[in-house]
DNA sequence: CTAGGGTTAG
């Protein structure tokens, strides 16, 4: 009678002891996630040790923590010692090695599993889509007998990171499965092609739509700003979320129509805070400090992104002094705060600020290393740049692609190519942003064959340049002065990749062309620009026109440089001496006059004054005293006007 | 909101 009572009572207890265990477990391993997903490994590590039992979802836990955090070697360490392992550990780590392009680990651990399931095959199929390495998940593809809907999103999405439309919208007519995913890839994917033609016809093909298809429908109309179209499917969306709406109030700002943007902000039932910033950070892209001020003054609740675009402000006008003032108000800092301020001072003040920011102990993060390295480069300075080279080792980014980058162009910067080389070569995983920083670093100095080599190799790896790829290459071959390739280049951006160039691509161009005396071809070039273009590029093709003497079209561009009623502008047709040259004496004049209007500077008397001189010796010659007399008076009185506008 | 595959907003 007595034992089952003992018996009871000893399940009872025990049965508590396991439970309160199995419930702290349950809190230690998702308190484990926590710090890591914070970045706060030692808390991590600290909780980790700390625990009495431990359980197979803790090991795991530790994997994937170190993995998101980029620290595999980590992460090898705990799957090796951890005392048994189930699939999602050999998953975890697998990805890990993926992750960071260390692709022939990942297939070794894929290769060594005995029982794989979807889950399985699709880290690994993802591995080689985001190395860029399409032909082995293509056949590894072929290889997967149960496939998920993700499985096909994933190849799907590789396709079109290489620009490859064609092979994309193959796999999809193929794919039985009619997912909102599936779709929604194909939606993004078009997206990120610009090929709105093709994302309408399935977007209305769609069985089932949800937010995020409308959003991204919507989204990529108002990037290629066709904005009464998206205003049009914004007010047929039958359930507006307030993401939605900040999609098309940033899609109005980033359209420089900042108004109806605000229009739109005032219609909003009920405003978030992430729609005050965004709007907040339209007045600011568009230079207007003050409505992005009274708007931060009106806000109910403000948010640390609130300060920060504010900051932002400041340091996009250079107001460096406002924006320490501003800066020393803000009550709470983050990261991106420190990061605004030192990406801000491009020079030696940056490194003092990240002395600050270390003693209030925010860490620095990938921006950080990148704006001080981006710093010694400007400078030149290499030890200080070894110097955050090895932080950045220390801290672990050196996985970073931008931060690999700002490496390679801070090496090459001061000098040192051969640094500059071995960091490209040695970094395993390379993506665009990666190559361009390569191409750019050799098109720096001058050796635009090396950076032609290199654009060649990056497409045969089967990479998908983008704009400032061809960027770089441009510039390369202006400095290197290749016509030639770079005209060629130019036009196979917009045919073979079906990238369109950007107002700095045509700049670039002209510039090139005008510089070798190619000026029939850059006014063919110039008659049909389909963007707007600085007026500076106007001005260096207006100089090109006086060097090989191309009065005809140094004509055209200096009325179109008058006609952009900039001050600089009419500077730049002052000096060029177009008209002079000409003898169009009475249009200089009338641009003398339009910049009158418009202040007389320094700069344009000067200008002005240069001129004069010029043709005061050719009047001279010709002893023509009327003339001669007028131009007299008219110096000085440009004197007195230097004067007294200082 | 406990661990593995693809995504999304300043």
């Amino acid at each position: 009678m007595i034992i089952p009572v003992i018996h009871v009572k000893n399940a009872r207890f025990h049965l508590r002891f396991l439970c309160s265990n199995a419930n702290s477990l349950f809190q230690s391993n998702t308190k484990i996630t926590r710090c890591f997903r914070n970045g706060d490994i030692k808390a991590a590590l600290h909780v980790f040790d700390e625990m009495p039992v431990k359980n197979i979802v803790t090991w795991n836990c530790m994997i994937s923590g170190f993995v998101k955090n980029g620290m595999v070697f980590d992460a090898r360490k705990v799957f090796d010692e951890m005392p048994n392992r189930n699939v999602v550990s050999w998953t975890a780590m697998l990805d890990g090695y993926a992750k960071c392009g260390r692709l022939d680990e990942s297939r070794a651990l894929f290769d060594a599993m005995t029982d794989k399931n979807v889950v399985c095959w699709n880290a690994m199929l993802s591995g080689y889509v985001t190395n860029g390495r399409m032909d082995e998940a293509r056949s590894l593809f072929d290889e997967i007998l149960v496939k998920n809907s993700v499985t096909w999103a994933t190849v799907i999405e590789g396709w079109f990171r290489q620009g490859r439309v064609d092979e994309a919208r193959n796999l999809f007519d193929d794919c039985p499965f009619d997912d909102v995913l599936v779709n929604n890839t194909m939606l993004v994917g078009y997206a990120e092609m610009g090929d709105l033609e093709s994302l309408w016809t399935l977007f209305g093909t769609m069985r089932e739509r949800d937010v995020a298809s409308w959003t991204t429908v919507i989204r990529c109309f108002t990037k290629s700003g066709k904005m009464v179209m998206a205003r049009k499917l914004f007010d047929d969306m039958p359930a507006k979320d307030v993401i939605v709406w900040t999609v098309m109030i940033q899609g109005y700002v980033k359209n420089n129509q900042i108004e109806d943007a605000r229009k739109l902000f005032d219609e909003m039932p009920n405003r978030d805070i992430v729609v005050w910033n965004s709007i907040m950070s339209g007045y600011v892209k568009n230079k207007n400090l003050e409505q992005a001020l009274e708007l931060f003054n009106k806000m109910p609740k403000r948010n640390i992104v609130s300060w920060n675009t504010i900051l932002q402000g400041y340091v996009q006008e250079h107001d460096m002094l406002n924006a320490r003032i501003f800066f020393n108000k803000i009550p709470v800092k983050d990261q991106t705060t420190w990061n605004i301020m030192i990406c801000g001072f491009q020079s030696g003040e940056a490194f003092d600020l990240y002395y600050q920011m270390l003693q209030t102990r925010i860490k620095p993060d990938q921006v950080t290393f990148t704006g001080l390295i981006s710093v010694c480069g400007s400078l030149a300075v290499h030890g200080w740049g070894k110097a955050m080279h090895s932080c950045a080792i220390k801290y672990a980014y050196v996985n970073d692609s931008t931060v690999v980058s700002s490496l390679i162009s801070m090496y090459s910067k001061c000098g040192f190519m051969d640094d500059a080389t071995i960091i490209f070569e040695t970094t395993i995983k390379k993506d665009t942003v990666l190559w361009n920083a390569m191409i750019a670093a050799h098109s720096y100095h001058g050796s635009a064959l090396n950076a032609l080599k290199l654009f060649s190799s990056m497409t045969e790896s089967g990479y998908r340049p983008d704009h400032l790829t061809f960027l770089g290459l441009l510039t390369g071959c202006a400095h290197s002065g290749m016509v030639k390739e770079s005209w060629e280049c130019f036009k196979s951006m917009e045919k073979n990749w079906k990238i369109h160039p950007t107002a700095e691509h045509y700049a670039c161009m002209i510039d090139i062309l005008g510089r070798s005396g190619m000026l029939t071809e850059a006014y063919e070039l110039v008659k049909q620009l389909p963007v707007e273009l600085p007026s500076y590029t106007w001005e260096t093709l207006l100089s090109c026109c006086r060097v090989h003497e191309n009065f005809e079209l140094g004509e055209l561009v200096g009325r179109k440089l008058v006609g952009t009623r900039d001050l600089n502008a009419g500077i730049g047709v002052l000096r060029s001496n177009i008209y002079a040259a000409r003898g169009m004496w009475d249009d200089a004049a009338n641009v003398r006059t339009l910049l009158a209007h418009r202040g007389v500077r320094k700069d344009v008397a000067c200008s002005w004054i240069e001129l004069k001189g010029r043709v005061f010796r050719f009047v001279y010659n010709d002893r023509s005293h009327s003339e001669l007399e007028e131009l007299h008076k008219m110096l000085e009185s440009l004197s007195a006007a230097m004067e007294i506008y200082g």
